[in-house]
Order: C-alpha cells, then sequence, then structure tokens
RNA sequence: GCGCUCGUAGCUCAGUCGGAUAGAGCAACGGCCUUCUAAGCCGUGGGUCGUAGGUUCGAAUCCUACCGAGCGCGCCA
C-alpha cells in the first residue's frame, strides 16, 4: 500500500517536471510514513515540505500541485493537505480490510519478505567460556541473538546461527586443573582448594562422572600434587602462580593422554549442559564451532597479516599494528612464549567466517567486550575483508531484582543465579519475551515477580490472552454450531463497519512492515512493542463488540477478522521463541 | 585521562528516514462483570526529552561542548 502512494506520487512529480512547475534536476526520494493521529489519514508524505524551498513555492501550494497532479486510484478514499503542508492519504473501506485476504493466503508467512535475498548471514552469539553453566546474563543474548536470527530469516536471509566454542585457553586449563583437585577429593584427599580455581558445586559433577568413568586411574597422592607449588594467595602468595603450577603439575602427572581426558570430560559435561540449556530455552544453533579446531587457521592468519607487512617483533613477541587501521594501540597476536593470543584466534575465526563464504556476520557481544570491535575490524580490514560485512551488536547485562529488592550475582563464590533457574522461577515464556522487550543496548531491570505474576501487569500474558481469548471464540463458534470458512469470512467483510474493525485491520497490515524493519535493524523489541500494541487494540474490539452474533454475515466478517489478528498474534510470538497458548 | 553504550512522565521503557499536539505499560485516582475468558475494557491526572549552544521550513532524533550513569582500556579469555 506504501507502495502504492509513492508511486502515485513519483508520477505526479513527474508531471510537474514535464510541465515546468519543478527543475528537471529534483529527484528527492518520496518519503511516505504511517500516521500516529487518524485524522491525518492512514498514510502522509512530506514531500511538499521538501521539495518547497528548491521549487520556490511556499509547502502549501506545492502540495497543492502535487494533489491535483495525482493519477486516480482506487484504493483512495480522498486525500488532504494539512498543517504546514503534509498530503494525507486515507484509504477506502475495501483496500483496508483487503489484508484479511494476505493474511489467509501467506498464513505462517504473512510479514515474511525477501528483502535479505538469499544472502547467507551467519548471527554469532552467546559463546560464553564452557567453564560452568550459562547466568541470566548469557540469557539475554540468548534470547536476543535467536530473535535476530529468526528476524533475519524471516526477511529472507539464508541464516547460519552458530556458537564459538572456547575451548583452548588458559581459562579452560584452570576448569582442568579443578576438576582433576575437586576428583582428588572424591577419592579422600584433604587440601586447601586453590583460591583462583572453579568452586561451583558443577565442577563437582564433572568430578563424580570422570570417576565414573575412569575410576581411579587418574589419582596422584596428595604430597606429589602439592610438592613445590608456590603458596596460594590466602597463604600470601599469587594465586595466579599458584594455579598455573598446580596446572603443569597436573599435565605432568597425568601425561598429556589423561590430562586430555580430564580435560575434555570437563568440557563435554559443560557444553553439553549449556546446549541443553539453550534448547530448552528454545534456542537452536546450527553449529558450535570450536576455538581449537582453528590453530592451523591461526597460524594462516598471522601469516598472511604478515605477509601483508602489518606484522612486526617486540620485545620478543609478534604484534599486529593495528593502529594503522583505526585502534587504539598495538595489538600481540604471538605472546614472547611462543603461545598465540586469544585474539589471534579471533582473526582466525573471521578469517573463517568470510571464507566460508557468510556475506554478513552478525558477533552478538556482551557489552564489556565493546573494546574489542575496534581491533576485530581492524584485522578484518587488514586481512583485505570489508570491515562492514561484520555488525557487532552490544548486549547490556540485564540487572535482576526481586521486586524492589536486587538480586546479587557474584560469579567468583560460584553462588550465581544461573540462565536454568530463572527459566524455572519465571518460565521461557516470561523469560524470552522480557529479555528482548527492550532494545539490546539499553541497560534493562529484570524483575523476577513480574515476569511471574499471572496479571495484567505482565505483558507477555496480556498477548498470550488475545491469543487464547479467540481460540476460545472458535470453540464457542463450533459448540454453537456454526458453520466458518476463510472464504464466508471473506465475502463478508463489507460487514465491517466499525472504526474499531479498521483500526485493527490497520494495525494488521502494519505487522510486514515491523518485521522487515525489526530484521534490518536486529531490534526484536519492536515485535514485542508491536504484539502489545496489536493485543491492546484486538482487547479493545473484543470487550465492546460481540463475535458470535445471529446475523451471519457480521459473524462471519468478525470471526475472520479475529482469525487474521490469531495469525498474526502467532507468527510474532514465534519470532520471540513464545508460545502461543489457545487457553489459559 | 581516552574510548564505547546510554540519559525521555514517580517507576520500567518505546519513539523507524529529522516531521504535525513527544507515546505505552506500571504506579495513583474514578468507572465497567446477567453477555464469546475481568489474565480484560473505558476515563482522569502526570514532561524544561540531562544542560548549553549550533545546523534548518522543522530537532527527543543530526553536530559540538559540558554534566551524570554503566562498561572497557592485559603478552587474560
Amino acid at each position: 500500500m506504501k507502495e502504492h502512494i509513492i508511486g502515485l506520487i513519483e508520477s505526479a512529480i513527474a508531471e510537474l517536471k514535464n510541465n515546468g512547475t519543478l527543475h528537471a534536476d529534483t529527484d528527492p526520494r518520496v518519503s511516505v510514513e504511517n500516521t500516529k493521529d487518524k485524522s491525518h489519514g492512514d498514510y502522509a508524505s512530506n514531500v511538499a515540505l521538501a521539495l518547497a524551498k528548491s521549487a520556490g513555492k511556499n509547502p502549501r501550494e506545492l502540495a497543492q500541485l502535487i494533489c491535483t497532479a495525482l493519477p486516480a486510484s482506487d484504493k483512495l478514499e480522498k486525500t488532504e493537505i494539512a498543517g504546514p503542508g503534509f498530503i494525507n492519504f486515507f484509504m477506502n473501506s475495501d483496500s483496508c480490510f483487503e489484508v484479511l485476504n494476505t493474511i489467509f493466503t501467506q498464513s505462517d508467512r504473512f510479514g515474511h519478505s525477501n528483502v535479505g535475498a538469499g544472502k547467507k548471514v551467519q548471527v554469532e552469539f552467546v559463546s560464553a567460556n564452557p567453564t560452568g553453566p550459562l547466568h541470566v546474563g548469557h540469557g539475554r543474548g540468548a534470547a536476543y541473538g535467536a530473535s535476530v536470527a529468526d528476524l533475519l530469516e524471516a526477511a529472507g536471509y539464508d541464516v547460519h546461527r552458530e556458537y564459538y566454542v572456547n575451548d583452548a585457553g588458559r581459562q579452560m586449563n584452570i576448569l582442568a586443573a579443578s576438576v582433576w583437585l575437586r576428583y582428588l577429593e572424591l577419592h579422600g584427599a584433604k587440601f586447601q582448594f586453590p583460591s583462583n580455581g572453579y568452586k561451583g558445586g558443577y565442577v563437582v559433577e564433572v568430578a563424580e562422572a570422570l570417576k565414573a568413568s575412569f575410576g581411579d586411574k587418574f589419582i596422584h597422592p596428595i604430597d606429589a600434587v602439592f610438592d613445590n607449588i608456590p603458596a596460594d594467595e590466602p597463604q600470601g602468595g599469587d594465586k595466579e602462580l599458584h594455579i598455573d603450577a598446580l596446572i603443569a603439575r597436573c599435565r605432568e602427572l597425568l601425561t598429556s593422554e589423561g590430562y586430555k581426558q580430564v580435560f575434555d570430560q570437563g568440557l563435554n559435561e559443560i557444553v553439553g549442559d549449556i546446549r541443553d540449556d539453550l534448547a530448552g530455552f528454545g534456542v537452536q544453533y546450527q553449529q558450535w564451532f570450536s576455538e581449537a579446531s582453528l590453530a592451523e587457521d591461526v597460524n594462516r592468519a598471522i601469516e598472511k597479516l604478515q605477509s601483508a607487512g602489518h606484522i612486526y617483533e617486540s620485545e620478543g613477541a609478534l604484534w599486529f599494528r593495528s593502529t594503522d587501521f583505526g585502534d587504539d594501540k598495538d595489538r600481540v597476536v604471538c605472546r614472547d612464549n611462543g603461545e598465540t593470543t586469544y585474539f589471534a584466534s579471533d582473526i582466525a575465526y573471521h578469517l573463517n567466517k568470510f571464507e566460508r563464504g557468510f556475506e554478513q556476520v552478525v558477533n552478538i557481544w556482551g557489552a564489556d567486550h565493546h573494546g574489542y570491535i575496534a581491533r576485530v575490524k581492524a584485522a578484518l580490514t587488514a586481512l583485505g575483508i570489508d570491515e562492514n560485512k561484520l555488525t557487532v551488536k552490544l548486549v547490556q547485562f540485564a540487572i535482576l531484582y526481586r521486586g524492589q529488592e536486587r538480586v546479587q550475582m557474584s560469579t567468583r563464590s560460584g553462588s550465581f543465579v544461573t540462565l536454568r533457574e530463572l527459566r524455572e522461577e519465571v518460565g521461557n515464556d516470561a523469560a524470552r519475551f522480557f529479555y528482548v522487550t527492550r532494545k539490546s543496548e539499553q541497560h534493562m531491570d529484570f524483575d523476577l515477580e513480574l515476569a511471574k505474576s499471572e496479571s495484567k501487569d505482565n505483558p507477555v500474558y496480556y498477548i498470550q490472552y488475545a491469543h487464547a481469548r479467540i481460540c476460545s471464540v472458535m470453540r464457542k463458534l463450533a459448540e454453537a454450531e456454526y458453520q466458518w470458512t476463510e472464504k464466508d469470512g471473506l465475502a463478508a467483510i463489507d460487514a465491517l463497519t466499525l472504526e474499531q474493525e479498521r483500526d485493527l485491520a490497520t494495525k494488521l497490515a502494519l505487522y510486514p512492515e515491523v518485521l522487515q524493519a525489526a530484521a534490518i535493524n536486529h531490534e526484536p523489541h519492536q515485535i514485542a512493542n508491536y504484539l502489545r500494541e496489536l493485543a491492546s487494540d484486538f482487547h479493545t474490539y473484543y470487550n465492546s463488540n460481540k463475535v458470535l452474533v445471529d446475523e451471519d454475515a457480521v459473524r462471519n466478517a468478525r470471526t475472520a477478522l479475529c482469525m487474521a489478528t490469531k495469525q498474526v498474534l502467532l507468527n510474532g510470538l514465534k519470532l520471540l521463541g513464545v508460545a502461543a497458548p489457545s487457553e489459559m
């Protein structure tokens, strides 16, 4: 419809150019927007305002000229000039309810588009270190990323969802050592657990699984384990040196084969747990990408940068001159001990992404990683890849409240609130919805009490209830032994004469546009807000008008409007990963 | 100190490409169940869009400076 109006205006402008009213070179993009106020019609355009200056006419006069030059349209009831020179377009009733036919025809694909044109896009999200269960902070990235991916798919992109598993590096070694020490405890060893080790209860569970799989295989006398290990922090030593020495001892005593078994036990148990957790949250991936599998790519990436002249050596380390590409400082890619850095892996990973043929890459990161964007983009540019193909979306942390009271989270103590606990407490639907109801870069307060409440305060229930109400009407319709088909409904569409019916249909017609904007801007909250408005319009209508009236035409038409609403609610909720219950 | 993300009603937040009188929900107050689910609906009040300049027909939106909040600034991941 909007395109239709743009077309009308464009041909009007073309005509004004022909008769010399407008300069031939004036070629502004025609802007048509949805009106906020119904008295302004259904659509409005500001072309006259935008062109007034170059045409040397006042805006209202020019608007009048454009209006007279508009070709006739059977979709419009009238046009008006208003305010400083806006042109308002009023749709006629038929074109207003055309959308019902479209919705029935396209059903679960209503709102989908092909703006993505099958472009391959990768969405990488969550990617939390597999050193422990996901906590509530990861939940927001999970809900957001999953919805963004679904939105892009609905917009015609070929979407690949990926989780980058940080299965290399020091943190994982600390986990392996922690698992092994807990395993020794299970076999009766007594000692002070390292202050920098992973202390969460899940480590003990992994140790138990290790014991179940391998029995006594990894037992060593505790004196041998702690012999000549530098003191831990509580004993006046350095906690980093202490844990590093324990890792080295672990490798030494278990040999590389045994160490790998312990390491893999931890990795697999925890990745498995994360995978189950996310699956329970309705979040699925096409691929779980292992950092460790990049080993060769890392060297290749560094060599590539080297041959392009972007690497130099200093203080025994290899540095990437990222300052040439807008970064604050140069970055080490290979340490003086010969080990490559995490950043080097990340360069390789991003190179790998583009080598796999993704035309667009979307990374969803916690806001604390924002300092990383510049260097990754610098690396891409240095590798000859257009940095604009990478979009990084930052997700701010959610602060949990229980009513007025802030819920404290502390990772160190191991007593943090896990995503799983959150899901069990408030339910998947409320959690998914609440996480995406605010724009991602906005700080968010997450009130557990509100998310749990089954009342009108809770927007999730409000929207779901609208869907359930329509399902209920359909059950009543069947009980009353009325017959209804989409065809009957569409045939009776003239019976929709109320203003509220028109408002509701107009809102339905807006959905494809909202979906497209939400997809392009990676903003699922637009869907959440839209659904709330749609539910509100529906409740208003439903409350003041009976659907199942005796008169066949009115009943059939209203039922059609309800069914169309039901479809759009369902489509929208699905994109947010929220269920659409048929009764509540 | 430098950088990133922000600052909109008492609270939580929308506000799309710069458009008309800045919107929702909650909270507050007042109404509506004999009727398809009251998990709902209707109404009222509530604003210096952090501050000060600038850009223009027009600024919550764009630019600059400042104030305030959070985060980041490692040969950790």
